[in-house]
DNA sequence: GACTATTTTACCTTGTTGGTCGAAAATACG
DNA sequence: CGTATTTTCGACCAACAAGGTAAAATAGTC
């Protein structure tokens, strides 16, 4: 026999973990806090997420999949291929910042966790190649673009980008990264879109 | 023999320590993480500071002398009485919250972090009686205030701000109090003053 | 080379924390 | 009211993290 709303409180348990992970990252926060914050003793967490990964992991594919939801909603959008791919890169560093966040790290470092990330990071670049191989394909469709392989091209911003955000990581000092890190990562995502924009740009005449 | 500039060290450490337990309170952070940020081994802090609380303490001691400091400065301005207290009512928010962060709290309650402050606050509640003393003196010495009692007043201030600041551990909610604990707390604080202040100016004739 | 200051490696002890288990409590239904 | 199911919790365990120590190594100066 169903109480009400079982799913309300495994809700309620991301919604706490989702905080205190963004807050403190992956290692700091520990299930008692998490228990405490939505009122139960620990062990009750066990019975809605076994392991405090697959806790860690839930929250993390919460956000993807607002993530995708909220690209999907911008797609839709009529308006030009470059429009798109500028306000798909500052959606990939929010997106980007906001799992940095997540995982903040104490001594732990990004390659203890990112193995926690495991195969969702392998899922969120299948859904980006989609996404961007879908924008250059209307560009290149509307008459907009210039491209002779939308899919290679797709994959090529995915691979720079991503370079871009790995160089944050070897540039922070302190457990947060600075505004300025983000301020400079997008600046050079920005500048590097341009560029290829305008590589890409049908001539006018 | 000397090495060069023994207290810089000294110096990096506290900063190091000040940002660490600021963003994440004394008991997450650890020696280990402190000891990184200012490129030594874990034991070298304990040739410095010998023991964590140790260092805590310094880090609450240099705010505290910083917030003497400031007041001090304040308090030379030729301003009146009353626009000196309310004034000192900012900063003393000022100093709590920042007090509030530098412990922020896992499971641990603040009783149990407060055991480490200790003398410090004895020490800073004597501070603050002299301050608010000399303040209501020099409003009655220049005819501002009606004030029979100038130290019995003082404590009394002291301790009805002390009594809202002990509410807002009674209200939070998550681990770090939202911005609105503080706006509560200052809009409670400005209004006590001012009821004060009515009450012990001088009538206008 | 002697002396002092600073740092590090290796280590110890204790408490924390992820996780489990069995039982109790709460809820729902006939 | 009895039974079934869901949810919760106190007590517990094992592994590891973290505060702290000691001895040795390193660096600087005279």
């Amino acid at each position: 026999m169903q109480h009400e709303q079982p799913q309300a409180k495994e809700t309620l348990i991301l919604a706490a973990a989702r905080k205190r992970f963004a807050y403190y990252g992956f290692s700091k926060v520990t299930m008692d806090e998490i228990a405490s914050d939505v009122g139960l003793a620990k062990p009750s967490l066990y019975y809605y997420f076994p392991t405090k990964e697959n806790l860690f992991r839930a929250v993390i594919g919460h956000e993807q999949r607002a993530f995708t939801r909220d690209i999907e909603l911008m797609l839709k959008k009529d308006a030009p291929a470059g429009e798109k791919l500028r306000e798909y890169v500052d959606m990939r560093i929010r997106l980007f910042r906001e799992l940095v966040n997540l995982s903040a790290l104490g001594v732990q470092s990004w390659a203890e966790v990112s193995s926690i990330f495991g195969d969702l990071f392998a899922t969120l670049e299948e859904q980006e190649q989609k996404i961007l191989h879908a924008v250059l394909l209307a560009g290149k469709t509307s008459g907009d673009l210039e491209i002779v392989n939308p899919a290679q091209t797709a994959r090529l911003i995915i691979h720079l980008l991503h370079g871009l955000r790995l160089r944050t990581f070897h540039t922070r000092r302190s457990p947060h990264p600075e505004e300025s890190v983000y301020a400079d990562l997008k600046k050079d995502s920005d500048h590097l879109i341009e560029l290829l924009l305008n590589g890409m740009k049908r001539q006018q005449h």
